[in-house]
DNA sequence: TAAAAGTTCGAAAACGATTTAGTATTCAAT
DNA sequence: ATTGAATACTAAATCGTTTTCGAACTTTTA
């Protein structure tokens, strides 16, 4: 409820002064400071964001564009994760968050996601977890806003990715150092995270000296346990078999264990799979998934460094894809291959 | 980058003229209006939704304080869907949602959760997933804002709750139902929605004509597989074993099942168990979890709406603790009890 | 035809802060 | 004594809106 204005009276100055004394400007006698502190403290003073913001331009506060329009990037996991750790390191950095969205419509028609960020003079926006296709998504990437991107790379713009020519390399090899040789891949849906992780699962292979068979590699989506199912049991009903799948994600990987029990074979002693994400569910889960664990947390906080650093200091930050690596999990779903 | 007084210059018009015309005023006549809206597209015009909450003291925007200490909101499934339709609601009221904290310094000091909101000049604030007895909750709750809270009940403020009362009811009165008498309940930390559910539980066991016996009423903690997987342990040793252990909720119930499947006993055949929540995981895993699903979509729902509802008629809304019933998910993991 | 009423618009203050360009005052140096 | 610099403060403009009050003009009514 106090104002600058009440302090200057309390204080008999001026209401310049007063607001250059909270700022710490130079030009103040450390003994009015003192004393226009000392009574914004009595006063419960605070600063009003909006009258500051409306001067300076700047809100401190972050856009963040969690959603998918199938389904919201807060109820998986992973991108709750990523965000939770973005709003961790930003509120340190005395940045608020609010959600950027196109459902909000002023006086008859529905903004767009940029109008939307232009409304709310967002410092920076945070894009995840959508379809980066979209136009409506483009032309927020192309606008003058400061913004970093996860899991997927524009030019001209930092991103955070997920090591997944990396973690997928790693796991495969794992998969490889216990005598499979016969190793699929139920993968999600086209994506650029998708892209690097096939060519990396395909690449991997040929290293290693096996040919890659297409029957092998199947379309599944991500956090969808049924349709994993159904690309499973296809995997399942070939006069080969694998001996080791890998799945499209933890939580997708539910479906695929359920195929695989639903016809009476063990896992790991019948067949072996692995998932990727590292979600906690996997620790929890009989048996344990052995799965790539993507950092989540440094996503999260690098994405919000990141963009922080570019919202304050815009001449000299540099553009930079960032690369966070994963880590092995080793559970009890892969397991040495008997012959 | 296009302000009113733009389209004020472009039309030939004040800015109180065009101001009135976007907000439809009365006295401005239609044909101004119309080129007002026009020119307004033209130039990519949407309102400055800083400027006008300066001058409205309205921002449209809700704060919601979904953070525990221990462990963020966004991380528990049964609160990140809450807070997904709550997210869904408020915009498509045309309110933005930003998350409350008390990680923020201005100056030198943090802010309290009441200082927050303030500073940002929230319309309302939504307070769910925090232990409720923080002194800095109560401040916030005791406040001059509009307050909603969810699964707690204050007096003199629109609360929406599980129906945990009827929900354990009837989940204990379907367990009865398939011939179970020795029914165990690990339960969740000190709570408001932990006491609702342990009464209820008690109360229908001896409306049944069942003794509760102490040795089956064991403590855990919510949405921790560890803790719960003890107290199933404590269960399971006891000389005369329950015939069904309801869990704190569905994830903790892994805990329990990686307990009884350590000591070899099965999940329906020889023991049963429920969870509590209903979210997704619970129908992918095998067996499927019987429990009892909470319906967090229309909780979401009618917190925003009743929160928009007091932040838009203050004095006419009403205060109601409004109860949203839940659902049984009758899954496999809970048996006809054979003699 | 004059007064009353209705219609359409604009001037200006306000919201609560920041910031520029200055005004006093003091003090040291020439 | 005059100049120059340094210090400590203030007046006023400004950010982009909203809103009150009144002005100007037109139309209706008596």
């Amino acid at each position: 409820m106090a104002n600058i204005k009440e302090i200057a009276e309390k204080c008999g100055l001026s209401v310049s002064t007063v607001s250059k004394a909270l700022n710490s400007y130079s030009d103040i006698s450390s003994a009015t400071k003192d004393r226009v502190f000392k009574t914004a403290r009595e006063c419960g003073y605070f600063p009003n964001s909006i009258a500051r913001a409306l001067k300076t331009n700047r809100t401190n506060n972050i856009g963040v564009l969690f959603s998918d329009e199938a389904q919201s990037g807060l109820k998986q996991n992973y991108f709750a994760a990523v965000l939770d750790s973005f709003k961790v390191e930003a509120e340190a950095h005395d940045y608020d968050i609010t959600f950027i969205n196109h459902n909000i419509t002023i006086g008859n028609h529905p903004m767009s996601y940029l109008e939307h960020c232009r409304y709310r003079n967002f410092d920076g926006v945070c894009i995840a977890c959508v379809d980066f296709q979209q136009p409506e998504v483009l032309e927020l990437v192309n606008s003058s806003f400061p913004v970093v991107t996860i899991d997927h790379v524009f030019d001209n713009h930092t991103s955070i990715n997920s090591a997944n020519v990396e973690g997928m390399r790693e796991l495969v090899q794992y998969i490889f150092s216990l005598g499979h040789r016969k190793i699929a891949y139920v993968h999600g849906q086209k994506s650029a995270v998708s892209e690097q992780r096939i060519t990396s699962f395909c690449k991997t292979l040929l290293n290693l000296g096996i040919k890659v068979r297409p029957e092998y590699l199947v379309l599944s989506a991500y956090h969808d346990p049924g349709s994993t199912r159904k690309a499973v049991e296809q995997l399942l009903a070939l006069p080969d078999r694998p001996t080791c799948i890998v799945m499209p994600d933890d939580y997708a990987a539910l479906g695929g264990i359920e195929a695989i029990e639903a016809v009476g074979i063990r896992i790991p002693e019948d067949i072996s799979i692995a998932g990727y994400d590292g979600i906690s569910l996997t620790q929890v889960i009989r048996p344990k998934l052995t799965t790539l664990e993507q950092d989540t947390d440094r996503m999260g906080r690098e994405a919000a460094r990141r963009l922080i650093e570019q919202i304050e200091n815009p001449l000299t930050t540099i553009v930079e894809n960032i690369t966070v690596p994963g880590r092995l999990l080793q559970g009890q779903s892969v397991a040495q291959l008997r012959t």
